[in-house]
DNA sequence: TTCTAAACCCTAACCGTTAGTGTTACGGTC
DNA sequence: GACCGTAACACTAACGGTTAGGGTTTAGAA
């Protein structure tokens, strides 16, 4: 009921990130298949059940930031300024996004993640989960007025885009060529007054 | 070396469609969650190793038809007629696709995919995959000019408008107003002269 | 202080999946 | 028609992610 900034929470904080910590770690010195839940808990000192009320799944330890990630497309949408056009808030964002995914220190993390069948499959389904509440957003601004299904689609293409570009040879001019693609079928999918 | 339509291959064949077959039936009976790979061997009379000679998981057991669906949409673009554009093709195969998997016997199936987290996530991957095949076959077309990332971008569209109209309350218009979009995100991803 | 519940631990199991090792029987060869 | 290579299948045992069940500690509320 109170604020509960206390011990208590900042040990479970201070576990949960050991435990992230360590698993990446781990992860990239030995390979992710090479590494077993068992050996994250042991090296990490905590026992196999608590990694995982920490973490859903042995997937979820190397996306441990999924929730930011989710925030920041939202708040995109959400937190722009009056009038501002939605496209061009969301191409900043997945630019910054994609900036952020392609810096150096990234590289072997997505090496990592590109190599495994299973984190591939995992981040699918977290782009599929952001989608959906990016949609949820675009659909909740009352200055626009799309279709639930454009406001989806809309939603999917900039989700696609910040998976494109993160893939692509040259990642930012990538967002730029999807980005006028997702214009251009924003504005058909906008009642003819809405521009 | 020969024809090899022989008595191992039908023989092979059955085995294969009476595992599909059984598992589905169990996993319609009593629910996908609560049927073991052990179960369904069983059931077909076969051993827990021969259902994995089959199917790579437990997942593609339910996606049996999973190499139908892509081969039908890069056919949609490689069998087109000369000069037909690229995007009403795939519009009308989406549309076919959509219609068969929300026809009246397919609800079930669908029903139980949807209610389990591994089949869509599976379904997701599987998604990928196809949005990958289908943009190699967008890209070896030499009528179109569009650049790597453009091919990859509309291949995606393209499996999204599937996904979407799939689960959209009303299909057919669901893949209308979809295919609205990705035509003009086409349109602004070929150069100038290619009309 | 006392009580509650959250965080954590341990054990044992479940289930999908795979490796290792045969066994059968089809299909081509002499 | 006997013979051999091998594809298809069986059996066992294990591995690794995940969870249930039940117990212990301790932060924080009463």
């Amino acid at each position: 009921m109170t604020v509960t900034s206390g011990r208590r929470e900042r040990k479970k904080a201070a576990t949960r990130q050991k435990i992230a910590d360590t698993a990446l770690r781990l992860f990239l010195e030995r390979g992710y298949d090479a590494v077993g839940i068992r050996d994250v808990a042991a090296e990490a000192d905590v026992a196999v059940t608590t990694v995982f009320s920490h973490f859903a799944s042995k997937e979820a330890l190397v996306f441990e930031q999924d929730q930011d990630f989710e925030r920041r497309l939202t708040q995109a949408v959400t937190g722009r300024e009056p009038h501002e056009p939605l496209i061009p808030a969301l191409r900043h964002e997945v630019l910054a996004l994609v900036r952020h995914c392609t810096a150096e220190g990234a590289a072997p993390i997505w090496r990592m993640i590109d190599a495994s069948p299973a984190l591939r499959e995992y981040e699918e389904s977290m782009r599929l989960r952001h989608a959906e509440s990016l949609a949820a957003s675009i659909a909740a601004d009352p200055g626009l007025s799309a279709t639930t299904t454009a406001c989806r689609t809309i939603a999917r293409f900039v989700i696609d885009a910040y998976s494109l570009a993160r893939e692509a040879a040259d990642p930012e001019p990538a967002v730029d060529e999807i980005f006028r693609m997702i214009e251009a079928a924003w504005e058909v999918a906008l009642p003819p007054r809405c521009a």
